[in-house]
DNA sequence: AAGCATATTGTAAAAACTACAACAATTCGC
DNA sequence: GCGAATTGTTGTAGTTTTTACAATATGCTT
């Protein structure tokens, strides 16, 4: 094991996050409008280099913080990546995170080197510079294996939501339909949610009932550990 | 973003593996005494630097044949940790993988810097420098999801096993009892195992079946997507 | 008031899971 | 050669979970 500086401490580490959103139809992901090099004005995923004296996840809330504004979010971290030519200024690994949003609570806003910060429907991405497609793949690959063994689904949705919002959530994120009223018995069995006694306005139809996310429950039973599979 | 190498460019790299096999009874991980510094006499994860002209995941397969002899195994990266302060010499980030390998078709060697390499039995490995303890913790966890959803429990059995094996690994690595009956009966269903033909011999007892691992069916199964949860 | 749009709910059959114990095959000691 | 010791092997019934499937309810619009 060689320690010499020289040849080992020359490579650079950056963060890039990748952020679902989901707007009650589509799952979305955020982007931003590269204002620097390299990929200058190209649509690319949140990402920068992670300073030498900061921690690895905190640089990661940091740095999102940072290009878009978004503040107290759901992160984790999804993989790293370091091929020798991923990065056109030499070797820069980068650690991939994922995020969860609920849209309606934040305004996302474009800082610091960010142009502009924009939502995409996960399926209209446009071209990605780096390896920031195999990066959203493999946010993807884990987001949706992540929804189906634990509730982290409420982390995308309004704080009222309806039980036809969270089943087009969990239709959009793991591609497939179910059936309604399986879909229901099973969600409710888990007592995970509670109604709030309200309902929908501004409907012309039937108003459906808002129900809320009962975090107690959550919690005893993450202590436990439980399964979510739907 | 502000690319100056003086800047970003003064990280290293290593990769950390955590080597698990299975001995028939128990879970064990392979360690290697350092005989160089930082830490150097102390047991510690197979780990180096990557080299700058090296992928990440072609890095840490060279990494572990030249620490242990170890070649062509089952490896999936695990985490990468970035703490600040996590290595002596400066900032080091390290990412973590885990192999799985079958202890009797391998003869572990020590060589390069490593003094020796050992298995140690999961619940008794020394104290370990670096992160190193919730290196083996991530790894270890995620072994345990993964052998609950996917059939890579072969991949720590000899060609040629028993049952009676088979349900003890998954005790060992999910560290709880199974009823025989029902595990047998759920393997089984799954037609990933067929029987050999031969059975045990030297046993001072009714000999057991040996089955094997069928590959085909496997690879069948692995295309659709499944679950193997048990 | 009729029509439209979405919300809400039950049931029966099939499948999966759980708990539980007797018999089988081999070696060993006598 | 035989009984004891050791581990291997197998079935069933009760319970729970999953699946497939469609009619009715509620509020709005015209």
């Amino acid at each position: 094991m060689d320690h010499s500086e020289s040849k080992h401490f020359r490579a650079a580490v950056t963060v890039d996050n990748v952020v679902f959103g989901f707007d009650g139809k589509q799952l979305k992901v955020l982007l931003i409008y590269r204002g620097a090099e390299p990929f200058k004005d190209r649509w690319a995923l949140p990402g920068d280099f992670v300073p030498l004296d900061e921690n690895l996840n905190q640089s990661a809330i940091h740095v999102l913080r940072s290009l878009t504004g978004l503040e107290n979010i759901y992160m984790e971290q999804v993989h790293a990546f370091g091929d020798v030519n991923r990065h056109p200024f030499g070797r820069v690994y980068t650690i991939a995170y994922y995020a969860l949003i609920k849209v309606e609570d934040y305004q996302v806003q474009a800082s610091s080197w960010a142009e502009e910060a924009a939502w995409f429907p996960i399926n209209e991405v446009p071209e990605l510079p780096f390896d920031h497609v195999e990066i959203m793949e493999f946010a993807k690959q884990q987001l949706r294996n992540k929804i189906r063994t634990q509730p982290i689904g409420f982390e995308l949705l309004p704080k009222h939501f309806t039980l036809t919002q969270i089943q087009e959530l969990y239709e959009a994120v793991l591609e497939r339909k179910f059936d309604t009223r399986n879909f229901r018995k099973k969600l409710l069995s888990m007592n995970l949610i509670s109604e709030t006694g309200y309902r929908q306005t501004d409907v012309s139809h039937r108003p459906a009932m808002l129900y809320k996310y009962d975090t107690k429950r959550y919690n005893r039973f993450l202590e436990r550990g439980f399964s979510f599979d739907i």
